[in-house]
DNA sequence: AGCGTTTTGACAATGATTCTCATCTGACCC
DNA sequence: GGGTCAGATGAGAATCATTGTCAAAACGCT
């Protein structure tokens, strides 16, 4: 769910579940999303943690950890693996796409492939697999960098 | 370079290197080359490490990941990132393929696609990218894994 | 056997991520 | 304008894959 505004769930008929199921937009809460929304291209949790440091914004690092994770699930944020194992988050676009990426600088281009989309679903399904994910996603370094430190 | 055998590199004029510049076959790289290829799935260092204690083939994990690193440096074995962020060696064919990996029990299938590779080049320098790199990995629950445990 | 290089392995160290748990907050009610 | 409590926070410990250290062992060669 979206962390920026709407609190109360408004009423429905939990199946259920009575109490409130609230998931709170908390000061720290807000700081993260500011602080992913700041920057256009993919940042750790680490990352994000010391820009929010450097903000002023204090804010445990543990929470930054749990709330990404949290925004990721709820698909607000994108997150993928960096060549050196670490988890990265981004802004990105509703829809389902996949990444270029700088991997000096972590400048980022959302790209679309639909033609690959239906050709992983054909070769799963094609082996028999089931609850098939995917990742795809293209490393190098971006012009700016090339030209940086060439 | 494969560790099954050759072992001198042949003379040559090594710029300045005087040494004999060699890559040795030990019984350890023998043991841990022997238990990749004992098995057609994707497989964890810790986890070969642990098959070759089962065998009673003593070697260090160190040892068996520094081995693993270095046939992967040649190509010998494959290794990608898998969804828990461990990474995973396999014996592979030698040509440039993608996987589509079980994430319960290893199971791998290689896969092609010639198109998906044009798309990613062409993708990449349209946006002037350079050194371009792509992981492309299809998770998924085998045939046999869904059965087992539905 | 002797020698210089490469490997090994027990163990420490790293580093990202997760867990623990006492304390704090936000939302709601009186 | 305090009471209540589930949800949230954070300091620090704990996990855990992976890497570094470095003295001892193994190789390949003469
Ligand atoms: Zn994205
Ligand atoms: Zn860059
Ligand atoms: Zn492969
Ligand atoms: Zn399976």
């Amino acid at each position: 769910m979206a962390i920026t505004m709407t609190s109360t769930e408004s009423a429905g008929t939990d199946t259920g579940a009575p109490g409130p199921s609230g998931v709170r937009p908390t000061r720290q809460r807000r700081a993260i999303l500011g602080a992913v929304e700041s920057v256009d291209d993919f940042r750790t949790a680490q990352d994000l943690h010391g820009l929010l440091r450097d903000r002023g914004e204090r804010v445990g690092l543990a929470t930054v950890y749990r709330t990404l994770q949290l925004m990721a699930d709820a698909g607000d944020v994108d997150a993928l693996r960096t060549e050196g194992g670490e988890v990265a988050y981004r802004r990105c676009s509703g829809s389902h796409h996949h990444h270029l990426v700088c991997r000096r600088c972590g400048a980022t281009v959302e790209i679309e492939g639909p033609a690959v989309e239906r050709w992983t679903e054909a070769v799963a399904s094609e082996h028999g697999f089931r609850e098939v994910s995917h990742t795809l996603e293209l490393f190098g370094t971006c012009r700016i960098c090339d030209e940086a430190a060439g």
